[in-house]
DNA sequence: ACCGATAGTTAGGGTATCCTAATTCAGAGC
DNA sequence: GCTCTGAATTAGGATACCCTAACTATCGGT
């Protein structure tokens, strides 16, 4: 219950994130995350541990305790809301949102973060679709499934985009691929081709990264 | 123009803030305010000097250069600014604001600080009544005087409350001794007794203490 | 069973920030 | 004019980060 540092916050909220992948999360995935070195992510575990917050035996791959893994939650929440926020409230673009949340959620104290959740009307998710966890720590995700992966003729609502900055962000958000949309895969180009996909009665070629980063509920 | 670390921007503001009182500004002084040692201070002063932030011969006493004093006053800007949110868009009562505000500070790039200037209805003065310095860096304080300096049958309107927080705000907040309010000083006991005042039909005793930390328009 | 690639840790530095203790400097009182 | 006191700085040390380079350990393929 101590005050973390930035830093400490930072690798937290890596570790929660990351650690729910599929594949056990190693130093080096971590260290790629931050953009640290990895020897630098062996001493901050060192600290983290010595803290409490990250389990010592246990399981392959760096696991947070159940504090750290109440914290983490904290701070993904937080960030989350805190892009809401910006879009809600100051009208920011929402590929401009990610590293603005990424300061706020270092100083929203509990009391602003509750209040700020209320003021926004609870959100579920943030502007990009992913699910805020909720006050207890609870992250209920969705089921979802990258575009990518859908054959010619299925359809969906798109739930998130695994991206948070950037270029991408902007262009999808002028072809109108906004979370909560629903979208059709009308065909798919062979040999690693794009796929074509129709989107409130328009029509656009996605090419198969992009459409990797578009997560679909079924 | 570099990126400060958030303590170079906490002595900055400091000294903006202290600069301008009326005897110039020594370590001794910016240290008790900051709550660190002197020799961190001198430290400190060596690093934002060699920055080209505070100026190296000049006048007795610690003075920002131009840059320094840009820099300072975009960080006052800042901290009032989100009083004025704190207090205005989530509700918060104006003697916990201050605390959270010095953390909000060090995050908000110029772009989230104009949104939220704006949003916010471009507000003169924080919530305890301080002014707002402008874009520009230009800080238009208004002439107060020291309620515990009027004489008896003096009145006036309150222009800030010199504390930032704690329990002087809640009380003068539950006798409505709030920014913009009519006070009228009635009698003055001798001997360094209290003051009767009369606001909003009501009349209280205040001690010169707290009577010195309200500021009034004459 | 070995060998090389890769992951992870240790060793050795660097910077920013803070501290206490010791020293220097400068003004106030006699 | 000299001394004493308080302000400021210097000296020396600690901690939290970060890095590169070097070492260790582990795992898959033959």
């Amino acid at each position: 219950m101590n005050k973390r540092t930035q830093s400490t916050e930072e690798y937290l909220e890596a570790i929660f994130k990351l650690q729910r992948g599929d594949a056990p999360l190693t130093v080096k995935h971590l260290a790629d995350d931050l953009g640290v070195s990895p020897p630098s992510v062996s001493e901050m575990l060192g600290r983290l541990r010595a803290a409490g917050l990250v389990a010592t035996h246990g399981e392959p791959g760096i696991t947070l305790t159940h504090e750290g893994e109440n914290e983490g939650a904290a701070l993904v929440r937080r960030h989350r809301l805190s892009e809401r926020f910006l879009v809600d409230y100051l009208d920011m673009p929402w590929d401009a949102v990610h590293d603005e949340a990424c300061k706020l959620e270092h100083v929203l104290s509990p009391e602003v973060e509750a209040r700020l959740a209320k003021q926004l009307g609870d959100p579920r998710t943030c502007p990009h679709g992913h699910v805020i966890p909720g006050e207890d720590g609870t992250l209920a995700e969705d089921e979802l499934r990258p575009l990518a992966e859908f054959l010619a003729g299925e359809e969906g609502v798109i739930g998130c985009i695994a991206e948070e900055d950037g270029e991408l962000l902007r262009y999808l958000g002028s072809l109108g691929l906004l979370p909560d949309t629903p979208v059709q895969v009308e065909s798919i180009a062979p040999f690693g081709g794009p796929l074509l996909v129709r989107v409130a009665g328009s029509q656009y070629a996605l090419g198969r990264e992009v459409a990797g980063k578009i997560l679909v509920r079924a």
